[in-house]
DNA sequence: CTTTACTTGCTTGTCGGTAACAAGTAACCT
DNA sequence: AGGTTACTTGTTACCGACAAGCAAGTAAAG
């Protein structure tokens, strides 16, 4: 029982879902502000309104941390994706994916630069990161492979071309892409490379009949 | 004047070279084994047979070594790419830069790695490694730029494209599949991508004529 | 050639800061 | 109330960075 003049006396799960918004809230900013070196569980914890021992505590590790930041983010890119490509296959579904991509970017510039940051220090060989990354963009390759291969089916991309080679360049285009942008912001328009990315990809891979 | 029996006596500067090499390539190993994140300062001067503190004392920091350790690995993938792409212009360049990096990465893939590693460390908006890698893209898509602007020139590649639009996607595809061999090496197939790259990159920018 | 003053390469001592854990306290639950 | 769960504080080990000192090399004077 909680006294007439006392505080919302939150449920406990609620308490601990509060925290962890505000925790991972806390490390999305820190994480622009100061990149992922900079970023200490400490300074997440304080941010959040606690104690500079919480998110440690909460999250086990640093690398924990950053894995629940990176769902959260990509959380929000696959349900845009989603969204824009719809049931959509073949040429069709990657350039619904490319303006989805682009629309991303634009709307949460700062999701993006998360992503980015945060998949880029899935680098070397240590980081609980690292695997979240490795399914990521596995999934995404997939993905593009199952729209290739349903787009041969339905007759609308040619048969002659290397599914998985063809979905890993595109996947490798967006990725990369991205990385640029990330560190040489003034000669990545994405606007401009939409229009002959998505050209590119007709010409190249839609079916001649 | 040495005594007869007597270690080599080197002059200063051999020593500090010797150091140098020494330290640069303990760290390249370091990286390969632990990662950016997990490699330690004193690990690389023991490593290199000397003491803890020579690297911070030799490089000034951490952030120094990596950027000595990327202009080295950066000079010897320059190299190849020089001798590869010679004084083509046009599409063949673009279509040697591809060559020249399978060839690199085949010949070398430590150094592919340990580039990417450093490079991708580089995401946020810290480390002095940012600036070493901001220069060599911008670099390398202002050569691309070049190449294509001369096939213009020459009648080569079409006059109707967005030069610099193009030139990021070349080199963003080159990136972004570097970056997805790190992680997703099995999907990722450089000798398969480059004949469809190679025939996309004549399709689209080749001339009519 | 030898001595001496100086420079440079390298090592050790140390400090502030951080991740990780453990033990304790306070809030919620039954 | 007792017990469970959310959170805090105390502590340890480690790392990057710096500074003071030591030793190896260099060069000028006698």
């Amino acid at each position: 029982m909680t006294k007439p003049g006392s505080a919302p006396s939150l449920t406990q799960a609620e308490r601990s879902a509060l925290s962890d918004r505000a925790m991972i809230e806390a490390a999305c900013e820190l994480l622009l502000e100061k990149g992922a070196g900079g970023t200490t569980l400490a300074a997440i914890g304080e941010k959040a309104g606690y104690s500079r021992g919480l998110a440690t505590y909460r999250f086990g590790s640093k690398a924990g941390l950053f894995k629940a930041v990176g769902k959260a983010v990509s959380h929000r890119w696959l349900a845009v994706l989603q969204a824009e490509v719809g049931e959509q296959t073949g040429v069709d579904a990657m350039c619904a994916a490319i303006d989805a991509y682009a629309k991303f970017v634009q709307a949460s510039p700062d999701d993006a630069r998360i992503q980015q940051i945060l998949f880029s220090e899935a680098g070397g060989p240590e980081s609980e990161s690292r695997s979240l990354a490795i399914d990521t963009y596995r999934r995404q390759i997939s993905d593009v492979a199952t729209w290739l291969a349903d787009g041969i089916d339905t007759g609308s991309v040619r048969d002659d071309i290397d599914i998985d080679a063809e979905a890993v360049q595109f996947v490798a285009s967006i990725v990369g892409a991205t990385h640029l942008w990330l560190l040489v912001p003034d000669h990545v328009r994405f606007d401009a490379m939409r229009r002959s990315a998505k050209q590119r990809l007709r010409n190249h891979l839609a079916s001649a009949a």
